[in-house]
RNA sequence: GUGGGCGUAGCUCAGUUGGUUAGAGCGCCAGGUUGUGGCCCUGGAGGUCGCCGGUUCAAAUCCGGUCGCUCACCCCA
């Protein structure tokens, strides 16, 4: 079974037919989704330097990336996600194009790490961003555009919600609650973990790592307890610099409630994301049953083009990954139907009837048809079985007494019914 | 990087306390059926039992290592 010499690389995905079917449903949807909210396509290379990812993603996407040095000497990485090449992208050429900008790519993706259930080496990621407008109806069309590429491939509000956040909001509350400025990113790491760390870790961490005393730690992880944002209302909504971003959310969630896609998303202030360029609102989305990983996460990041030496220019946008998505289509059994299936099946009685099949076959795929026959002389039984096998709508027999007469059978393989046809007509 | 579980035909799996030619179903190929598919019947191909080593008269079976898969941890595009 396993030839040693030649086995898959650990991580990476073999796509045969039945595989790749899912594969391209949902990029199919994808694009569709993308393009009805006019965003075009884009990609760039797979493989970038990579000082492109150093202290631009942050020290946890670097420590896994799949590098090494070229023949030339440079140090380079498979890319492990696309937001850096837009912005190296964009760096060049952002000042001619006109703002907004709204380009969506589907990259495939490399990391090295050990794979895990929803974590391959290599996956394939629908990014979409919209780059040069900083109001919050760019932040609420980036997550419309991710509901409804989940909507597209039949998922609905009772089996996918967004959970969204602001690092604005949150430092703003931290703040207000005494947290010094350099305990932040030590609170965020906290905070992240929040649902996976029991309640006496976080406490320990919050003093030990972020500074906090035990008071204010226990302030802090009694702000997450309750749900949303109205705790956070009621506590700090009369100071100035908070209530400027709960009008901001307020506003945010008004818009995807007037695009109909209320229902899909909750205010979470433990989602933080990872990646350290985001600066303002951040999501995922995630199954409700709670059985995956998050589908797709995504966020605005307003610092990241001028970080790559570009003009400044703020952007929002999101990542979808294809491994986590087919997991959940199949539990929710919303698989596509990957049978093969062809138009029709010609099927020439004996060696005489050949050339006319070829001929037939040959002007209905000109047609636009999809044709196949038996590519040697085989029985009639036989060519029969080929047929239903390859999914064939339609058989075309070609018999000599039908022939003479200038027709040919034409079987429904479905119903069974047949029915003549002129030669003339298929030719 | 750490730990658990699992590796027998293309797929899903069976294989008694170690015992001689390793099985089934499905799939595949061929025939029954050189003017009609699905159903049925018959036959066939396909396996160094993941790999390497050890114990033994004898290993798919026991032991060690290794590779792979998988789940969890770490971390999270």
């Amino acid at each position: 079974m396993s030839k040693a010499a030649f086995q898959r690389l650990p991580g990476f995905r073999d796509f045969v037919p039945e595989d790749l079917a899912l594969r391209s449903h949902i990029f199919d949807a994808w694009r569709r989704v993308s393009r009805r909210y006019g965003f075009r396509e884009y990609d760039g290379p797979p493989l970038e330097p990579l000082e492109l990812y150093v202290e631009k993603s942050g020290e946890e996407i670097v420590g896994q990336l799949y590098a090494f040095t070229d023949r030339g000497g440079r140090e380079v990485a498979l890319r492990p996600e696309m937001t850096p090449s837009l912005a190296r992208i964009l760096g060049e050429r952002s000042r001619g194009l006109a703002k907004p900008i709204r380009w969506f790519s589907i990259p495939q993706l490399f990391r090295y790490e050990r794979q895990q259930k929803g974590r391959l080496r290599e996956h394939f990621q629908w990014n979409v961003d919209i780059v040069g407008e900083d109001d919050v109806a760019a932040d609420a069309e980036v997550l419309a555009v991710a509901i409804d590429g989940l909507r597209a491939l039949g998922l609905t509000a009772a089996d996918v919600r967004a959970r969204v956040s602001d690092r604005r909001l949150l430092s703003a509350v931290l703040g207000a609650l005494g947290v010094p400025a350099e305990g932040l990113p030590a609170t965020y790491a906290v905070v992240d973990k929040l649902e996976r760390e029991p309640r006496e870790r976080s406490l320990e961490r919050l003093q030990n790592e972020a500074g906090l005393d035990a008071g204010r730690a226990r302030e802090v992880l009694a702000l997450f307890e309750t749900p949303g944002l109205e705790g956070v209302r009621e506590r700090f909504g009369e100071r100035d610099e908070v209530g400027a971003e709960l009008a901001r959310l307020d506003t945010y969630q008004g818009h995807l409630e007037a695009m109909g896609l209320g229902d899909f998303m909750t205010f979470d202030l433990t989602i933080v994301r990872g990646l350290a360029y985001y600066t303002g609102i951040v999501f995922e989305l995630f199954d409700r049953s709670g059985e995956f990983r998050a589908i797709c996460g995504g966020g605005r990041y307003d610092r990241l083009l001028e970080l790559v030496g570009g003009e400044p220019l703020p952007a929002v946008g999101f990542g979808m990954g294809d491994v986590v998505l087919g997991e959940l289509l199949r539990a929710r059994d919303l698989l596509p139907d990957a049978a093969p299936s062809v138009d029709r099946f010609i099927v020439p009685i004996g060696p005489e009837q050949r050339a006319l099949a070829l001929r037939i076959g040959h002007a209905e795929r000109e047609r636009g048809r999809s044709v196949l026959y038996a590519l040697r002389e085989q029985g009639v039984g036989k060519q029969f079985k080929a047929a239903a096998s390859a999914g064939a709508r339609e058989v075309v027999v070609l018999g000599p007494e039908e022939v003479a007469r200038g027709v040919a059978v034409v079987r429904d393989m479905a119903s069974g019914e047949e029915r003549e046809v002129s030669l003339e007509e298929l030719t």
